[in-house]
DNA sequence: CTCGCTGCAAACCTTTTGCAGTAGG
DNA sequence: CCTACTGCAAAAGGTTTGCAGCGAG
């Protein structure tokens, strides 16, 4: 899980700049487990600093990833959806209201195929989420 | 598994107009493993017809799709990709080379959350395939 | 001071839509 | 004939990039 103390530190160690938007980014993710879009995390940051744009939101979001700090999720086919939580782990998505839930660690994580060297999997159930069932 | 002839069939009975597009269309999937994006089927079908435009074969797509008759995948973030077989099935997808690779099934799926009305699952295999290992 | 980061605007790419003409049934 | 389908062109989103100026270190 994304915890924006660690994260800011480990950046200011690698000689990256703490600016305030950043700053805000950062909190926006702490803790988070709604799998947000850029354009959600951005609604998130301007309720506290309107003047940050998208553009740095979504370089930002996009160097979190490329360091593994969180997870962008192919999920949705409409937009990039981003995981505060970088560890491997599956979900379920509803069908109807679009929620996507984090489900804890499986025992027994299914085989892959033979001759493929496997360095992640990705298990997705998709069907009605408790609150969408009538 | 997609078959041009059956699905072409299926649409006449149902009062669909079989034009020479959709014909090329249809046998531009017909048997395919490839998980072809719409821009990768148009090409495929200008070999033969030329003049046939992405629309066309974008809304065909999705109208296959809506019917059940091949599948819309969202593995890829930066398009969608369509894949023939409509069956659920697994996938293997390459980190190095991005080829998609159809799984026979499994037996014994993992089991759903709790609480979850889970009408599918989705299990990608990510990594190095066989010849992307070196 | 120096460059990495920011915000803006414009480019890019995929997907969607409006519309006049064409042709399947 | 009727109207669903086609192709074009333009719109609609989401994402990426060029660039001038700011400000963290």
């Amino acid at each position: 899980m994304f915890r924006a103390a660690e994260v800011l530190e480990e950046c200011r160690r690698e000689g990256l700049r703490i600016t305030a938007p950043r700053r805000a980014i950062f909190e926006a993710l702490d803790g988070d487990a709604s799998h947000p879009s850029a354009w959600e995390v951005l609604a998130r940051v301007r309720r506290r600093h309107p003047r940050v744009s998208f553009t740095t939101v979504y370089t930002t979001l996009e160097m979190l990833a490329r360091r593994g700090a969180i997870a962008k999720l192919a999920i949705d086919p409409e937009r990039a959806r981003f995981d505060a939580n970088p560890v491997p782990h599956d979900h379920a998505v509803c069908e109807r209201c679009g929620r996507i839930e984090d489900l804890p660690p499986r025992g027994g994580r299914p085989r892959g195929p033979r001759g493929f060297r496997v360095s992640r999997v990705h298990v997705e159930f998709h069907g009605l989420c408790r609150g969408c069932r009538g």
